[in-house]
RNA sequence: GGGUGUUUAGCUCAGUUGGUAGAGCGUCUCCCUUACAAGGAGAGGGUCGGGGGUUCAAGUCCCUCAACACCCACCA
């Protein structure tokens, strides 16, 4: 590092200069570099991969952030520390991006072929991959980029393949024609979880079938008249005595005449619309389901493409439309016919792919799928034994519910970037193999399909870290990892398969504790979305406030509960202006060190504001430690914010001042004041790592550490503990205080300086005279002088009563004396209130029998005190009066 | 239909064993005091969503109602 005269320094920390060496400066140290070999224990973290395809956004910037400050705090208190970062090859997502590319050149993928279209992706790719993790450098992010992984390389492949065929020969992978989401526009079907619902108004139409050879008809309610020629059936409530007369006879399909029979099921609700359902096994998972139990063979009428098939069952004038056209014609088309009979406003939820927003197709075809269930129950039996551990705990439940219920994962995609899966057909015969390789080229075809990247994804812990292979270093020392830190919108995405696959394929929880965050938000409480144009990026955060600025404002944010974070740009000026407070406080201090030594403190002459600090200091490192332990990242940062401004820099680099004048003290109060720096700095490196390493290293110090990145993580040391001076230190702060307020309240101008005679009891004399040069300096007071507490006061006098003692401040001149009588009845009444709500206490039988001693005894005391104070103000209320 | 979360100062939100409420921003007053005006000092501001209960004591525990947000399910 570069050495600075600190006269040098601005006097605004310049967040942007100083963030761009500092992280050069750790990379070029190989700080982030984990050690497999080392000693030390482990602490890992796998990066939730971002897709390559995407941009950095608030959401990383936060989860990003908090495995930083996980990291840090590890590698700084004796953890050989690892983070492994890495992308998602994001099958759906990267495909698309190109495809996009190949449009504008007016081709397809099917143009290209998919050899050449696959070529093109991996170079589209390697253009890419590292851009992502480029950008979260931006964020201090101290992850080791020798470790980088992809959830397409070799490595994860071979993972996949392992895990794909060991599944397959455990009969937990099958093929089998189902129901799908079928996505018209991705041309792939897509998994439960992958589809959204959204209320949409729509209708329902009434349909007339005619019944066969004879006169009547039975009346179906449907919203999705097209699907009309799939029909197989109408079914009914087998209890439903309006239609079991009809039971088993045939009816007649409106415009084209096929006949089918009407059965009983109890799927139908009676009191939905007519109590009779047109049943269509091949576009619709219930019709499905009743047309497996009554054994019908499913007639499909609606392609990949959503287009009306063509076939015999669609009349020709419909062949090749798209469904909703159709569905125009078709109203029509019964409508003349006379078939329909009603039409109704119906609201009711279409299924929506989450990544194009287009409307599901339920269609029947072959895909690959997991069998959930046997996997979900060590899944589960992980999380009820305490082996994972979420937090907050609530997640837990939701996670469980869904294990529980669990239905079959559908693997396959149609699509063409992505783990291509490892099954091999006999080109003659149709033989299926599934294998790693393919057992002869020459006559077996792989299987077309893809499968979904969350299967890699969910392989991430491990696939990372040397699995299949798991006698690798990394494997050994680093796996299973220590957290997992994500949003909770990707729990059964990705957890949960995690989970699944770490306990089937390791014998281990791939991690012991899921830390669940909110999901950040705009300042309405809206989703970010680059639609909604609603979005903050978080460069643009970072080039305006700083990396460090940014940090500190998201983890302050961050509650216990993980409520969603609501930020708006002016947010960040709190991390900003807390930023520059440290810089400042840094300056001053460097400023103020010349002549120091490189010895530690001399404990045998530290004043009673030095041991203060120094016992506060003390209790933060604790509350600090305790609260990073049990994830309360955000009151980590609030306690921090309110040790370093309110305590240090308020009040002891103000009373330093003063102490810095005397002679005596000032080497051991520079000591302090470095001190007290040094491991507010540390505290603060794992929120806000690039100022504290910054003014780490422009402190002169003798340092068995080369940067604050490695140095130690300041814990509670008893030597340190001084809660006697602590507590006597209130005194000094309610002098000052109370001096403040006279001089406010009666518009003292600060330049006029006033004496004070000060009417101290016995026990507090000495303390207040040992405080005498603070309460001059911060109160501007000049002399001070002392009477007998019973000794009446002055009579034309501000007053304060400060603990037991009073404060006499002569104005006569100055203050208008009624205003001061009402100041000081105004304090009465309030501990009066006070003091009598608590007799109230007191004389209550109950309480006395019921309330723990030490909450008796409290009350108890907190009379006495109010009981002297009131006599005191009482006595001064007198003495202005006469 | 099932579930979860939220409701506390003008705004945004903290508040883990129950002991009469805190922060940041904003407001008002004073101050460019030799680290910092992105600052310092002082002040004002809340019947903790409504109702009921347990308790000596409830923002905190229980019941109930209301509003808002989200998740799961998907009755055509």
């Amino acid at each position: 590092m570069t050495t600075t005269k600190i006269e040098d320094l601005p006097t605004v920390y310049n967040a942007a200069e100083t963030e761009e060496n500092i992280y050069k400066f750790w990379e070029d140290n190989n700080f982030f570099k984990a050690d497999a070999k080392s000693p030390k224990k482990p602490f890992s973290i796998v990066i939730p991969p971002p897709n390559v395809t995407g941009v950095l956004h608030m959401g990383h910037a936060l989860d990003e952030t908090l495995q930083d400050i996980l990291v840090r705090y590890h590698r700084m208190s004796g953890y050989e520390a690892l983070w492994i970062p890495g992308t998602d090859h994001a099958g759906l997502a990267t495909q698309a991006v190109v495809e996009k590319q190949l449009a504008k050149e007016g081709l397809t993928r099917q143009d290209l072929g998919r050899e050449k279209f696959l070529e093109r992706t991996w170079k589209w790719t390697n253009e890419h991959k590292g851009a992502i993790l480029d950008q979260m450098k931006r964020l201090g992010a101290s992850f080791d980029r020798t470790r980088e992984r992809f959830t397409f390389d070799k490595g994860c492949s071979d993972a996949v393949k392992e895990v794909f065929v060991k599944l397959y020969e455990k009969g937990l992978i099958y093929k089998g024609a189902y129901i799908v989401n079928w996505c018209p526009r991705c041309q792939s079907a897509i998994s439960d979880v992958e589809t959204e619902y959204e209320t949409e108004q729509g209708h329902l139409w009434e349909i007339s079938y005619p019944l066969k050879g004879e006169s009547g008809a039975i009346i179906v309610a449907t919203t999705r008249p097209e699907t009309i020629f799939g029909d197989v059936a109408i079914a009914v409530n087998p209890t439903d005595y309006k239609y079991s007369e009809l039971i088993g006879k045939t009816v007649v399909i409106p415009l084209t005449g096929r006949e089918i029979p009407i059965i009983a099921d109890e799927y139908v609700d009676k009191n939905f619309g007519t109590g009779a359902v047109k049943i269509t096994p091949a576009h619709d998972p219930n019709d499905f389901e009743v047309g497996k139990r009554h054994n019908f063979k499913p007639i499909w009428v609606i392609d990949e493409e959503g287009k009306m098939k063509a076939c015999g069952e669609v009349p020709s004038n419909l062949h090749g439309l798209d469904r909703y056209e159709a569905r125009k014609q078709i109203i029509k088309m019964l409508d003349d016919n006379h078939s329909l009979l009603r039409v109704r406003e119906h609201e009711h939820n279409v299924g929506k792919c989450q990544r194009c927003n287009t409307t599901i197709e339920p269609l029947l075809s072959e895909q690959w799928f997991v069998k959930m269930e046997p996997l979900a129950k060590e899944a589960i039996a992980a999380v009820k034994d305490g082996r994972i551990k979420f937090i907050p705990e609530r997640w837990e439940k939701n996670y469980l519910g869904w294990m529980e219920n669990i239905r079959d994962w559908c693997i396959s995609r149609q699509i063409w970037w992505g783990h291509q899966i490892p099954a091999y057909y006999h080109k003659v015969t149709g033989e299926m193999v599934v294998a790693k390789e393919n057992p002869d080229p020459e006559n077996y075809v792989q299987e077309t399909d893809c499968l979904d990247t969350w299967f890699s994804s969910g392989l991430w812990p491990f696939s990372t870290m040397g699995f299949p292979n798991e006698e690798t270093d990394d494997f050994k020392k680093f796996y299973p990892t220590s957290v997992l830190v994500t949003g909770f919108d990707i729990i059964f995405f990705w957890v949960a398969r995690m989970i699944t696959m770490g306990l089937e394929f390791t014998g281990k929880a791939p991690f012991s504790t899921v830390y669940i965050h909110g999901l950040i938000r705009d300042e309405k409480g809206q989703k970010m979305s680059k639609s909604k144009g609603n979005t903050i990026d978080p460069v643009v955060i970072i080039n305006k406030y700083g990396c460090d600025a940014l940090r500190f404002t998201m983890t302050s944010l961050c509650t216990y509960g993980g409520q969603d974070i609501k930020i708006s740009d002016e947010r960040f000026e709190y991390g900003r202006n807390f930023a520059n407070k440290i810089w400042n406080a840094s300056r001053f201090v460097l400023m103020n060190l010349d002549g120091v030594d490189n010895n530690e403190i001399d404990f045998s002459n530290l004043t009673i504001a030095d041991k203060w600090i120094l016992d506060k200091l003390n209790n933060v490192a604790k509350e600090v430690n305790t609260n990073i332990e049990n994830y309360r990242i955000g009151e980590t940062a609030h306690i921090l914010y309110d040790f370093f401004w309110n305590s240090y820099c308020d009040w002891y680099v103000e009373i330093a001042k003063v102490q810095l004048q005397d002679s005596e003290l000032k080497l051991n109060t520079q000591r302090v004041l470095r001190y007290v720096l040094d491991m507010s700095l540390r505290l603060l490196h794992p929120i806000m790592p690039h100022i504290t390493e910054r003014v780490w290293q422009l402190i002169p110090k003798k340092s068995e550490f080369k940067a604050i990145i490695v140095a130690d993580y300041p814990v509670y040391k008893e030597e340190l503990s001084f809660p006697e001076e602590a507590k006597e230190m209130e005194l000094v702060f309610e002098t000052i205080k109370s001096l403040r307020n006279v001089r406010q309240s009666f518009n003292i101008p600060m330049g006029l300086n006033f004496n004070i005679i000060i009417h101290a009891v016995e026990e507090e004399k000495p303390v207040f005279q040992a405080i005498e040069s603070y309460i001059k300096r911060m109160a501007k007071v000049g002399e001070i002088s002392y009477a007998e507490a019973s000794e009446s006061t002055a009579k034309k006098s501000a007053s304060a009563v400060v603990s037991a003692s009073k404060i006499v401040i002569p104005l006569e001149n100055l203050i208008d004396f009624n205003e001061e009588i009402a100041r000081q009845e105004k304090k009465l009444a309030k501990l009066e209130g006070e003091r009598k709500s608590l007799s109230g206490r007191i004389n209550n039988p109950k309480f006395v029998a019921n309330a723990k001693p030490e909450i008796i005894n409290q009350t108890k005391d907190r009379i006495e005190e109010i009981l002297i104070q009131e006599k005191a103000i009482n006595d001064l209320i007198e003495s202005l009066k006469s």
